[in-house]
DNA sequence: ATCATTTGACCGAG
DNA sequence: CTCGGTCAAATGAT
């Protein structure tokens, strides 16, 4: 592991002087009105860069947290601290096989069941408080003290639940070691039209927050796929992967401009994701931010979304680790070893983790 | 009046 | 029996 990280923090360091070069480089490019080429390409290569950078970070650090006692990966863990009675996630996973047939209809009892999750890590530094609008309308319906957290877990389900028949659910919960940190489970995908139009026009900024709909900026594939047009546009990345019908990857859109980071863990659960539309996913998010909790955050408007899926951390099992690993480095090409991946937010695989580090501020 | 949140109760799984 | 997830009445906000 020292090993490992010496020749990461060389890497690293590398990675971060490049992207500084890089960015002057653009400074200066910037004063040319000609030349945009170049300025696409200054700026892709410092996103490289970057990504990079944060890849080798998140790796690390997925890696402590995997025998860590952190918080937010618990949940993927059955030993794992934060969850003493049995992750939600580990639920899932055996849920998602079980629940296949399970799809009773019992009122009070879990409905949905997800064949996969994510686990991200939002941190935000700056001062924003809370989560960001995940570009879906939220209504909370419970919230439940659990078995040894000392923050309450909140239930939401999608708005258009009645409307629409949209079964996506989330959980949001304060890690107790950390309250910055918050773990969001996604769970169902959207079927309302926000989730197939993607882009949902956001309400503003006021009323976001309000609705305490924390959102947190993952996203079904659905909802970003738009996002990651633009962005891949703005890049000239190529996103072609990103096509397929049903990804339904999470997708998120940091709010770079205040300092949040995000981290993903998907958690690919063998089963065939195209059918069962909704009833589909689960994500799971660990949202740090530091002041507000539960509620707000406000979305950024325009994508920060540095990352295309470059980094991420899995703390899964290990078989789940390789199973994503597997799919995700076909995108970054090995997560470590081999840092020639390039933005292609395409090869991000659908089990893709889009971390967010809100680089551009 | 409408819609969202709060909160205690209910229910099923373990 | 305990615990997590959901329901639904009460309450609040707009």
């Amino acid at each position: 592991m020292e090993s490992e990280w010496s020749w990461e923090q060389n890497t690293l360091i590398n990675e971060l002087v490049q992207g500084m070069e890089l960015a002057r480089k653009l400074k200066e490019d910037l004063r040319m009105p000609y030349s945009v080429d170049s300025k696409d390409m200054l700026l892709q290569r410092i996103l490289s860069s970057y990504e990079k950078a944060l890849l080798i970070l998140r790796c690390n650090a997925s890696t402590s947290e995997l025998q860590a006692t952190s918080q937010a990966t618990a949940t993927l863990l059955p030993e794992s601290p934060i969850s003493v009675h049995g992750s939600p996630l580990s639920e899932d996973l055996d849920g998602a096989v079980k629940d296949h047939q399970e799809i009773k209809h019992d009122s009070k009892k879990r409905k949905i069941t997800p064949k996969w999750m994510d686990h991200v890590r939002v941190s935000c530094e700056s001062g924003l408080e809370g989560p960001q609008e995940d570009g879906y309308n939220w209504r909370k319906y419970g919230q439940k003290d659990i078995l040894g957290a000392k923050y309450p877990r909140s239930y939401y389900r999608c708005t258009f639940r009645n409307t629409q028949g949209c079964w996506a659910t989330k959980q949001v919960q304060r890690s107790d070691e950390d309250p910055t940190i918050f773990d969001i489970t996604y769970r169902g995908k959207h079927t309302c039209s926000q989730g197939n139009n993607a882009v949902l026009p956001p309400k503003s900024p006021d009323k976001q927050e309000k609705t305490h709909s924390h959102n947190i900026d993952i996203h079904h594939a659905q909802a970003s796929q738009e996002n990651l047009t633009k962005f891949r546009n703005i890049l000239s990345v190529n996103t072609d992967k990103l096509d397929n019908g049903d990804m339904a990857y999470p997708f998120t859109f940091p709010s770079t401009s205040s300092g949040c980071t995000k981290q993903y863990n998907h958690s690919l659960i063998p089963l065939t994701l195209e059918n069962e539309y909704f009833l589909s996913d689960q994500y799971q998010t660990h949202l740090l931010s530091p002041t507000t909790p539960e509620s707000n955050y406000l979305p950024s408007p325009t994508f920060q979304m540095n990352e295309f899926g470059a980094i991420y951390n899995k703390p899964y099992s290990d078989s789940d680790i390789n199973e994503i690993i597997s799919t995700n480095t076909s995108a970054t090409n090995s997560p470590i070893p081999d840092f020639n991946f390039s933005l292609d937010p395409v090869e991000i695989d659908p089990n893709f983790p889009f971390n967010t580090p809100g680089f551009f501020s």
